[in-house]
DNA sequence: GCTATAAACTGACTACAGTCAGAAATGAAG
DNA sequence: CTTCATTTCTGACTGTAGTCAGTTTATAGC
């Protein structure tokens, strides 16, 4: 649909070129999903779908994700991202430990709760870190995870607000692991939002050795 | 296959023998199903293969179990359980608390290392409490685990191995969410399982306030 | 420009979980 | 035994994720 080139794009090396296109491809296709998964739902879309929107035939799309799921990934992958940088990002840094650890924590709850069936298959399907049959990468998301808490444990320490001596990085893990398995009770539907965070809360103070 | 009836049989109430008709039909579902699932693994067996092997019509199959998944329920829930039941039983009592929590997370171990890819699709689909969709009713088991953790935690403290004042019940369900997390990482295929039972070994350690 | 090679694309096709309208079996009542 | 109602069963069918043999497009060398 170019109708001239310039002087730059032909003088630019030509694996350029089919790269940036690449990257429009998967952008639009992308860009599709989102829409559509944001429209009907996940299991309501079809992959036929996603690559008509993307102006795609139906093979093609397969070559950009390796499965429906994987779209999935690459869809909702960056707003997660965004969701814990800004969770991290918001916190004053002179509250108890167990606090901050709850803020960022149910800010992560609330993206969640925009859509508790998406957040089903996101729990299921992303961060099981099961490479197999994966192609989109999540490992930046879990680096600010764990990255970020370690931070918080650190510094905690160094300011006196946390007293115990474990690894940061191990305890950070623990955190994390009790996160997880709150959200798998919360969306595996018996137990109501306030009543997880409650829970949630008493496991991360059993974990940094408080009373909760 | 029977070729005579007792007078007892006779005198059964009919829904008795219809009743024992499903379970025998069940029993037989699952039977095969077991087998195919050992022989050729979950994803290489079909639902008609399950269906013939019972000598059943596809249909049916549906009857008895909503799901492919549900059958996988159905099939080593018993072994799951059997095996929880049996790490429990197999403590001494007077061993530290962090070496009683480790002997019962190996031998589950032990019993999902004998096959991962079972256990990875057993770990995504049976312990992921969601009830949608599900049938198959796995709280039996959350229960046997869940108790014996509570219980070992309240005998511990009041053995004077366990000094923290948490109530053991919020304690048991941090632990069984480590255990959990540890074996994602580990299923998920980039540890060895050593290194996830170390690593689950500090993560325990952590939670129970016992430096490593 | 032309040709050859490689990369990207395509949609008809396959395989399979799960459905459903109708058939068969069971049991109750007369 | 003969209805009639209810439960149980069935396999042809449907919908869709993912594949693959063949086609088109982009690039490199001349």
């Amino acid at each position: 649909m170019e109708a001239t080139k310039s002087v730059a794009d032909q003088n630019a090396p030509a694996v350029g070129r089919r790269e940036r296109n690449k990257q429009e491809k998967l952008a639009r296709i992308v860009s599709a999903a989102r829409e559509l998964f944001r429209d009907r739902g996940f299991a309501e879309t079809t992959t036929q779908q996603i690559a008509e929107a993307a102006d795609i035939g139906t093979g093609t799309l397969f070559l950009y994700a390796r499965s429906k799921e994987d779209l999935l990934v690459l869809v909702f992958r960056d707003e997660m991202v965004e969701t814990a940088r800004t969770a991290f990002a918001a916190l004053r840094g002179d509250e108890p430990l167990l606090d901050q650890l709850m803020q960022v924590f149910t800010s992560m709850m609330d993206y969640h709760q925009r859509d508790t069936d998406l957040a089903r298959i996101l729990l299921k399907e992303i961060m099981f870190p099961n490479a197999i049959g994966r192609q989109a990468d999540i490992s930046e998301l879990l680096d600010i995870i764990f990255g970020g808490l370690a931070d918080l444990i650190a510094r905690a320490r160094k300011d006196g607000r946390y007293a115990q001596g474990a690894n940061p990085v191990h305890v950070a893990e623990n955190l994390f692991a009790n996160y997880y398995f709150s959200l798998l009770t919360w969306l595996g539907g018996r137990v109501t939002r306030e009543q997880t965070a409650h829970r949630l809360r008493q496991h991360l103070a059993i974990t940094i050795g408080e009373v909760a």
